[in-house]
DNA sequence: TTATCTGCAAATAATTTGCAGTCTT
DNA sequence: AAGACTGCAAATTATTTGCAGATAA
């Protein structure tokens, strides 16, 4: 896993700070299990990783936490169809991490690929804008992810 | 509402027949719903707007229709970020009605677009087409939704 | 006839919330 | 000190399931 910019403990407690938020060690655990244990976690997965260096966190710190997380652009939290949310560092379009999902529907893996991101991200854009116009929204977010059999699955 | 091919009852039940399942006055009231009721509804909106017609209709089997209906290929199930699924009639890419979701995180609102589908349904499919190569994926579906604040909101 | 389908009530499972005490700043 | 943050336990909410009876084919 390569470390982005944004996922490296000082920018992101400089974030928390900036908006007025603390530091705490139950925030520390849970941006070490989001950078330690690659992507796309579960909120349950998070608690696990983050018990291990701090045993005492409880699940709903977990759900706070990255709430709270996203609500600073931090994290993504995204749902890949089966009923769990699941959260990873979030890298803007443009950023080096940036990146979609392909989810197999049988056994839940997750790719994560940039292969046509720049297509992508051109069209995307383009469509923004003219959404924005014609609807008179703000866009904010998209979410494209695919949905299929992995070459396992397939068989 | 425009009415498409799929979404007449005559072509339902014989697609329903055709998958060895059975017509019922229940899964009629889904179907009326569903088409009477505009796009986008949850098991809950399902569930009133068949009641009307079948009051003894019980939520448990709306659940289990609309499962159903969506393996079948008949109905799309997606989810807007709060925690209810929603329901539409599905149109695969290229026919009239197909459209994606433009989705207002404040009121909820969901627009129907089809002013770049085009574009977008040809990058997608080459972006599929891409994926299925290099990871071995056999890919089904796809999701697109733009997130933001409607004009309303965005005040 | 017979397997599918149903409503109901009870069970799940993820997430949220109230609260009283504990920390960060 | 003051407000932010916490863990715990209880509450919520959407969805699922078991079951015995009803019904479409």
């Amino acid at each position: 896993m390569p470390q982005h910019k944004n996922h490296n403990p000082a920018c992101c407690c400089r974030k928390i700070r900036g908006f007025g938020r603390r530091i705490t060690p139950a925030r520390h655990a849970v941006l070490d299990a989001l950078s330690a244990r690659g992507e796309h976690l579960t909120a349950e997965e998070v608690f696990k990783a983050a018990s291990r260096h701090y045993p005492d966190i409880g699940l709903a710190t977990i759900y706070r936490t990255l709430e709270l997380f996203t609500k600073f652009g931090m994290v993504n939290k995204f749902d890949t169809g089966d009923d769990k949310a699941r959260y990873e560092f979030a890298d803007g379009p443009g950023a080096k991490g940036h990146h979609h999902h392909l989810v197999c529907t049988s056994c839940r893996r997750i790719v994560d690929y940039n292969d046509f991101i720049n297509e992508e991200t051109e069209l995307l854009r383009r469509t923004e804008e003219g959404l924005a116009n014609k609807y008179g929204f703000k866009i904010n977010t998209h979410i494209l992810q695919f949905y299929g059999l992995c070459k396992d699955c397939a068989k």
